[in-house]
DNA sequence: TATTGTTATACTCTATAACTATA
DNA sequence: TATAGTTATAGAGTATAACAATA
């Protein structure tokens, strides 16, 4: 796990940022594996149920790799939720649609993301909750917009 | 990359805490990479620093894995930031003693950690900076203490 | 030549298992 | 028997490289 986390000057925001985030995640991976699915499952089956949507335009809505995308969308396939169909304008391409069975448990998952979010912001008194989404707003639209780039070190080429 | 951003009726608390989260540990990572540090050397710098403490209460400290305390210690001393010391009570311990070039490394990094900090604290009003405080610090003694446990798969045995 | 989707796999990170030396 | 530190490595997760089909 990560840390960092001793008494200083400076409000330790990395601390609360990442120990918060983290909780929060364990709370929404428990819930939505009671209904067989993972976060990057609910995520692509309801940005594939708001209109026809390839692989791709799937990945960058939630900021996966293609790669990530070809697994995710494999655990939709066999679970019954989802399928791979060609697009009718290019034929590289191939739709993801959600099936009637896909989507009853898109509408369920979509309860549960919001009843884990519910359960942490109702614990907050009103007026704390409000100003907490309204930083949180302008931290991400703002001052920590744009992840810093980290130089990657070149891969060695597959043998 | 994780992710999971749709709009939808709750205010979606996942993608504010793992992007704010995830960009703010991006500027952490780089601004102490400039004086060769990473967040977890820093972190154990500090509190070695406070007084004496062995890799064990360190490792609680940081919230790491005592193996992984093992790798954070060899590149400190690698560094010539600490060195370990026999504990004078325990012939099994080892006092993480922070060398002289490690005391000077350790206030500029925390400088460092602390203006990250407070370049992102002062991009937000001055009210709702200390609502956002407040708040945060109610989730992590309150709602979003204690991590859901994941059940963990057994692992084969060494062969 | 560039892009979509795919497979294979290199690499990083983390933590379990096993071990040595002490307690 | 239990604990501090160490080494080796299993396993998860992620993303690069290479490729086939198509644009």
């Amino acid at each position: 796990m990560t840390a960092m986390a001793p008494s200083r000057a400076e409000p330790d925001l990395s601390y609360f940022l990442d120990r918060t985030g983290h909780v929060l995640r364990t709370q929404m991976t428990a819930a939505l594996a009671e209904i067989g699915l993972t976060a990057r499952m609910h995520c692509v089956l309801v940005h594939a149920l708001e209109e026809e949507r390839t692989q791709i335009q799937l990945a960058e809505l939630g900021d996966m790799d293609k790669t990530t995308m070809v697994v995710t969308v494999d655990a939709l396939e066999k679970a019954g939720l989802a399928e791979r169909r060609p697009s009718s304008t290019d034929r590289r391409a191939r739709i993801i649609a959600v099936t009637e069975k896909g989507r009853e448990v898109a509408h369920r998952s979509q309860e549960i993301v919001d009843g884990v979010h519910r359960a942490a912001l109702e614990s907050l008194p009103g007026d704390e909750r409000e100003v907490l989404l309204r930083a949180m707003r302008r931290l991400v639209e703002g001052h920590l917009s744009t992840p810093v780039e980290a130089p990657q070190a070149p891969r060695r080429p597959r043998q």
